[in-house]
DNA sequence: AACCGTGTGAGAATGGTTCTCATGCCCAGG
DNA sequence: CCTGGGCATGAGAACCATTCTCACACGGTT
């Protein structure tokens, strides 16, 4: 009966350095690039140690996860409340946002069809303001 | 002056094949299992050639694509015009449907925020009626 | 301080997607 | 109807992100 064992989740220097980065970094990330910088400043920690770490953060729901256009997995860390991301394709930087209205809409729209257990995504992509100017 | 030059689509039986398949099948599917289908029927086709022409195909608005949670794309026959999805997770059964409020309210927030130049994607994942009666 | 079990890491394995390149076939021109 | 140029095809290799393997390290508790 128990719905959320905590899987004992033990504190390491790894996976503390793994939320330290995530937690100054303001845009989406993918595992391979927060591994680099991870061995960049001497931090040394294991590929697959990150892989490890950013899942049992995303199952722990500290952390976003959301699949770029070529397929990669970005990882961001998130407000634990529902919304959604407007992200700059350009330099990844990252706007958390909150929409009431979809909620309702998408709950509708499901139950029109019959659909149960709802769940939706939704993320916006644009050109913020600084990589526009910088870019003409 | 030529905005959308036609790249001299050349008509194959191949991309034929893979195209009516796409035509009667109603959920989103993934390359390797166009690719198997095409195989069981008799339509031998090569994988790399079907993945090919599913990206023509999108290049030319004629077939959407989304990305499943473990990072796999898949494929569908879709209208031209902008629409968004209701997918079954559990039998790839989708419909589509419009909402006009969601693309004001992503232009607003965006441009709230200084961004432009901005897309969005709105998907809408649930179990639909079929599935649910079947799975108890 | 000792122990148990989870965490780590290097490299191998996996699996989807793309690339290579020799050959095939669509189709416009003669 | 025949021919030629060039895009299309396909088998397999290459690529690359992610996961797995397994021996060893170390956190946390007794």
């Amino acid at each position: 009966m128990s719905a959320a064992e905590v899987p004992a989740r033990r504190q390491t220097r790894q996976r503390t350095a793994v939320l330290a980065l995530l937690d100054e970094l303001d845009g989406f990330r993918t595992a391979q690039e927060l591994h680099a910088l991870l061995r960049e400043r001497g931090d040394g920690v294991g590929l697959a140690t990150v892989y490890r770490a950013l899942q049992a953060l995303v199952d722990d729901g500290l952390v976003d996860v959301l699949r770029s256009e070529v397929g990669e997995a970005a990882y961001r860390r998130c407000s634990p409340v529902h919304h959604h991301h407007l992200v700059c394709r350009s330099c990844g930087r990252t706007v958390e946002v909150a929409d009431p209205p979809v909620e309702r809409w998408a709950a509708r729209v499901a139950a029109e069809h019959g659909f149960a257990d709802v769940q939706h995504q939704l993320e916006v992509f644009g050109t913020c303001a600084a990589c526009a100017a910088a870019r003409r």
